[in-house]
DNA sequence: AGCACGCCGACT
DNA sequence: GTCGGCGTGCTC
């Protein structure tokens, strides 16, 4: 019987990724444990490759296995027990490597990198290097020269096909090859302490510096003091503490202690605004606790979804259960989406369970992640609350996972691994006995449904807390405004009802999910709009800061001149900047129009209606750092604004007191959307703005502006009427087969070469129906395509698509990794430059 | 993917 | 005869 490591290739592609097996040398049976990671040799050439070990097993040794030649000494290891198994999860359920899912479940900063070396052998015979050609003797002279170099540096230098030159170097002995390990996670921070020397000397005369007595003086008042305390403390520079502390330990007067420190603990950059809320439950909050309560204590995985109108205090109610899991030993894992961890919310949660919470989002440093992660791992934090890829955190004997606006598309991944965090929740559960809550107030379809079959327990809240009662809606029609002459983002019925409560001194918001000035740049002979060179969408025109613009036909001809000089043609996708062209590229006329408008006019021309407004205009252009939009909610808060004018970020989870309109200027710019889901995202983005509006004290109106009035989704997201809006989509869904009767596949092929893109699709396509005609013809699936994708050309790449209907399940996923498969293995005859992805029910088709 | 092995043409 | 081109097939 000998010992064997079953690992996973962390380099491997994806057509050889399996499971492989290596004997483990009796030296290193203490350190080739499950989780561990080792290098092997693998492949012909026995290339050195890392590894994670998956499991142990004792084989009988007929047949003849490689060793593992190292493994990195991290004990425990970063991947557990049940990581592994997450890992296994994600590249069955998403079609990606083990490896990827390695990188994507442990912070970056814990992920040792391995680099192979190449250095010259000292003492060789001179005739051997006599023998060697021009380009080996190249390579060689360079390698003798500089000692040390990397794979990575040789083939940047001498071009990929180095490598036949360097393992004939490595065969004759000239060259050895080195296998070196980058250490990951020793990212640590450390902060110094002073404390006064026990023997100090007694004359503090001899201290001639000024600033160093200052110092000192500080460290005898409260010994232990952190150097950066110091410098706040004294109020001198902290180079200066650094420099007089060194100074003082020299001297013989302090004694500095290191020690690693965990970084800001909540990650948020500053202190946490007190929260001082109301934590007791309602009736109908307190029965709806009682229902999960009861879910949770039950020993199986179980799944409910929280459904409370928006208003109806869900968040009371899960920090109640939370503190349940906690009192039981058990951890927590929150999920929001990034817009939702602001200070406010995180606040809340300190404030309750204090040191216990760990925060973790993308803004977030590889350093911070990992002491996050750490704290997690070891326990000393037991309630995580983050964004999607929080769902991996290493909570130790976890008992409840809440998703908290779950319809939210972020929590699906948009890179690989693509996983929604739902899944992954629910594997998690299942593993653990955790229970999982999902809360929203517009539940996405396919989480309602769950409902209905049974999956998932369906808990309650439908009265608004403290009795507020909803909002007024009025619905604008834009037809009839433009008919009448009102060019304006503003509909008659916006501006009157924002002159009234502008002057009473109230507040409003209002909603455009378009930035930029105008839309688009058409040529009036043509038709034609501006493209950007590099991707398939048009260009938008974008104001440069602090302009602003009168309206064109007030300007005659000139217009044109004007509007080069104030803006420039932007591109939303690849972010290209261009200035506005003088002929039109297509035809080569100048008689242009902009036309549509976005965030920046919208602003333009409410200051125009309303001189002394007070405008906080919010979007991805007056964002650009997480400071800034602070900045901008806390204006708006404080009322040094009184407009909160901006894109999808003005309508979530933010509550102001003193707003008592909401506008949508153009309800209906989600519903053209060609996607399934287009009403479904269009209501619950109405039913959230619209609980924007008004408090108890305080009735709130909410104006839609739309071009198709009759749309009964405007409607009932208006009356906040999600059930009625559930049975009339779950009603369509099945009829046409979408989500969730069917699962949506999407295949897509990318590649700069069209002619190549082109044939690759074909081939995939063929092979498809191939496989669902022969090998697989159990599976019941309707294929569609090729077609281009709806943004065909992104940076000069361009993509075609292949659209599967099918019911995911092990057989179609095993279909879909044998595509993948055999498309691997043809592309590397002269398709290298076509690559493939799988997207299981993407959140844009 | 990356490497070896193998089978053909241009050279010492 | 031998070096080096790239097509084919495998990776515990």
């Amino acid at each position: 019987m000998t010992e064997v490591a079953g690992v996973y290739i962390l380099e491997a592609p994806y057509a050889i990724d399996r499971l492989y097996s290596y004997y483990v040398p009796e030296e290193l049976k203490e350190s080739v444990v499950p989780g561990a990671i080792v290098e092997v040799p693998f492949g012909a050439g026995n290339r050195r490759m890392t590894a994670a070990v998956y499991e142990l097993k004792d084989a009988a040794d007929n047949d003849e296995l490689k060793p593992v030649m190292s493994a990195a000494c991290v004990y425990p290891p970063y991947l557990s027990g049940e990581t592994l198994k997450i890992c296994l999860f994600l590249k069955e359920h998403t079609l990606c490597t083990f490896g990827e899912a390695v990188r994507c479940v442990l912070p970056s900063a814990a992920i040792s990198k391995m680099a192979e070396f190449y250095r010259a052998v000292p003492d060789v015979k001179p005739a051997d290097v006599e023998k060697l050609d021009e380009k080996s003797a190249f390579v060689y002279s360079a390698l003798v020269q500089s000692g040390k170099l990397s794979r990575e540096t040789l083939k940047n230098r001498f071009g990929e096909d180095v490598g036949t030159v360097l393992t004939k170097l490595v065969k004759t002995g000239l060259v050895e090859k080195l296998t070196d390990f980058k250490k990951g996670g020793s990212n640590v921070k450390t902060e110094y302490s002073a404390y006064p020397a026990e023997n100090a000397p007694d004359t503090v005369s001899k201290l001639r510096s000024e600033r160093q007595l200052v110092v000192y003086d500080a460290v005898l008042a409260s010994p232990g003091i952190t150097r950066e305390k110091l410098s706040t403390e004294t109020s001198l520079d902290p180079q200066i503490v650094r420099s007089a502390l060194s100074a003082l330990e020299k001297k013989g007067f302090v004694r500095l202690e290191e020690k690693p420190v965990f970084r800001d603990l909540y990650s948020l950059g500053g202190a946490l605004p007190e929260y001082r809320g109301d934590f007791t439950l309602s009736g109908e909050q307190q029965k709806a606790y009682e229902k999960l309560k009861e879910l949770y204590e039950d020993e199986k995985p179980t799944a409910a979804l929280l459904h409370g109108v928006t208003g109806s205090g869900k968040t009371n109610v899960i920090l109640k259960l939370i503190d349940d899991a906690l009192a039981d030993g058990r951890g927590v894992i929150m999920l929001v989406p990034e817009i939702a961890l602001t200070p406010q919310t995180v606040g809340r949660f300190v404030s309750k369970f204090g040191e216990r919470i760990a925060v973790i989002h993308s803004a977030l440093s590889a350093g911070e992640k990992f002491d996050a992660w750490r704290r997690i791992r070891d326990g000393s934090a037991d309630v995580v609350i983050g964004t999607r890829s929080a769902i991996f955190a290493p909570v130790k004997n976890l008992g409840l996972i809440v998703i908290d606006e779950e319809h939210e598309h972020t929590y699906k991944s948009d890179t690989d691994p693509k996983y929604l965090a739902h899944d992954v929740a629910s594997f998690r559960c299942g593993m653990t006995g955790a229970t999982l809550v999902l809360a929203s107030a517009t539940p996405s379809v396919t989480s309602y449904y769950k409902t209905t079959t049974g999956k998932y327990a369906l808990v309650e809240l439908r009265e608004r807390y403290g009795g507020a009662e909803l909002p007024e809606v009025e619905i604008s029609n834009l037809r009839t405004e433009l008919m009448s002459g009102n060019t304006s983002p503003f509909s008659r019925a916006l501006i009157s009802r924002m002159s009234e409560e502008l002057a009473a001194g109230n507040q409003t918001i209002l909603f455009l999910n378009r930035r930029g000035y105008n839309s688009a740049l058409s040529c009036r002979s043509c038709g034609e709009a501006i493209k950007c060179p590099h991707c398939s969408v048009t260009m938008t025109y974008h104001l440069r800061r602090g302009r602003s613009l009168p309206h064109d036909r007030d300007l005659g001809e000139g217009f044109l001149d004007v509007r080069r000089e104030s803006g420039y043609l932007h591109c939303h996708t690849c972010g290209y900047k261009v200035s506005v062209p003088e002929k039109c590229p297509e035809c080569g006329e100048e008689h242009f129009m902009f036309t549509g408008y976005g965030t920046q006019l919208a602003e333009d021309e409410l200051k125009k209606l309303f001189p002394n407004v007070r405008v906080a205009r919010m979007d991805h252009d007056t964002t650009g750092s997480k400071a800034s939009y602070e900045a901008l909610l806390s204006s708006f808060r404080d009322g040094s604004a009184d407009v909160l004018l901006g894109t999808q970020m003005v309508t979530k989870g933010h509550d102001f007191p003193h707003v008592t309109t909401v506008g949508v200027l153009n309800a209906d710019s989600s519903l053209f959307l060609d996607d399934y889901r287009a009403n479904e995202r269009t209501f619950s983005m109405i039913t959230q703005v619209v609980g924007r509006a008004g408090r108890a004290d305080e009735p709130g109106m909410s104006v839609i502006q739309t071009y198709r009035p009759e749309s009964d989704i405007i409607e009932l997201a208006a009356k906040q009427d999600y059930k009625s809006f559930f049975e009339r989509e779950i009603r369509i869904r099945r009829e046409l087969t979408f989500p969730p009767f069917c699962d949506i596949v999407v295949l897509t092929v990318a590649s700069a070469d069209e002619a190549r893109l082109a044939q690759a699709s074909v081939r995939l396509s063929e092979r498809i129906r191939e496989l669902v005609r022969d090998e697989y013809s159990d599976v019941k699936a309707v294929i569609f395509g090729p077609f281009e994708a709806p943004v065909y050309k992104v940076q000069n790449v361009c993509r075609l698509r292949l659209v599967i209907k099918c019911r995911l399940n092990r057989r179609t996923r095993s279909m879909i990794s044998t595509l993948l498969c055999d498309f691997s293995k043809s592309s590397g005859k002269g398709n290298s430059l076509v690559r493939i992805s799988a997207d299981f029910n993407p959140t844009n088709i």
